[in-house]
DNA sequence: CACATAAATTAAAATCATTTTAAATTTGCA
DNA sequence: TGCAAATTTAAAATGATTTTAATTTATGTG
């Protein structure tokens, strides 16, 4: 399930997006690459306290916010209560189950592609399918 | 764009639903009901205030979760900034303008609803289709 | 009809995720 | 090396939502 990046992939990543590569921003970005688990801000925080003993619940956040600006993540807004990220940008749908809250994700039906590719009056910069529902575990 | 619904008529859904019918919930039905505008509980409430001097934000906010979990209306969770409302439980897709944040009403593709049907190892609720862009106005 | 009980509403206080602020640290570059 | 800008950080502030506890309103029973 793991996709590795290297370093060096990483912080050319970021420098393609005209962000500069710190320590923190690449072990973010790394996590965020690695882990196709839909984190939340602290969840993230929680997973690399320990690579990087400085790093800041603040960093991460604003950090976030800065990739999603950039398109390098996209934020989920699946759920009310909490707020959390994707590191696969492409376009895909999302399932959550109301019992485990865990997030899956789904392929996105091709009408919705069409759909959207078919909208003229406005300019789409996104577009999420979210299923809500209880997943075969919890059913 | 205004669809009229008597007292009676309100209250007969709300006891329908099982939900004792005050003053205060046929109001916040009856404007969720009449007003297609997506709004957040603050909305209903100052809409409401002058109607119902003794109203709280607290009960819109209660309320609205009420008829939440009782599927007279629906949560959208399109921005992560604000959370908002829609009287209008049939399945349709949601378009918001990152320029004036309106929320305007599409149609859901249908292999969405065929998509969600073929779902067979799990439950599906709900649906949410959320294009995000700037509209006709602002883009 | 009056009273007891349960339900709904309310104001006030608490919560908590996120943002802002301002200071400290790090980085890029002359 | 040293300066200026960018980044990170801790601490404080914010604000939408929830909780609490008290009050009001509605319901049902004798």
């Amino acid at each position: 399930m793991k996709k590795e990046s290297t370093r060096a992939e990483l912080k050319a990543e970021l420098e393609a997006a005209g962000i500069r590569a710190s320590a923190q921003r690449i072990a973010i970005l790394g996590f965020m690459r690695e882990n196709p688990v839909h984190p939340t801000a602290d969840v993230v925080y929680e997973a690399l306290c320990d690579e990087i003993g400085s790093l800041s619940l603040t960093t991460v956040y604003n950090t976030l916010k800065l990739f999603v600006e950039h398109n390098l993540v996209s934020m989920l807004t699946i759920d009310d209560t909490f707020r959390c990220f994707d590191g696969n940008i492409e376009m895909h749908a999302h399932f959550m189950c109301n019992g485990c809250k865990k997030i899956f994700d789904m392929p996105m039906p091709d009408e919705v592609r069409s759909f959207v590719q078919g909208l003229e009056d406005c300019k789409v910069d996104e577009a999420q399918l979210y299923i809500k529902g209880y997943c075969k575990n919890c059913k």
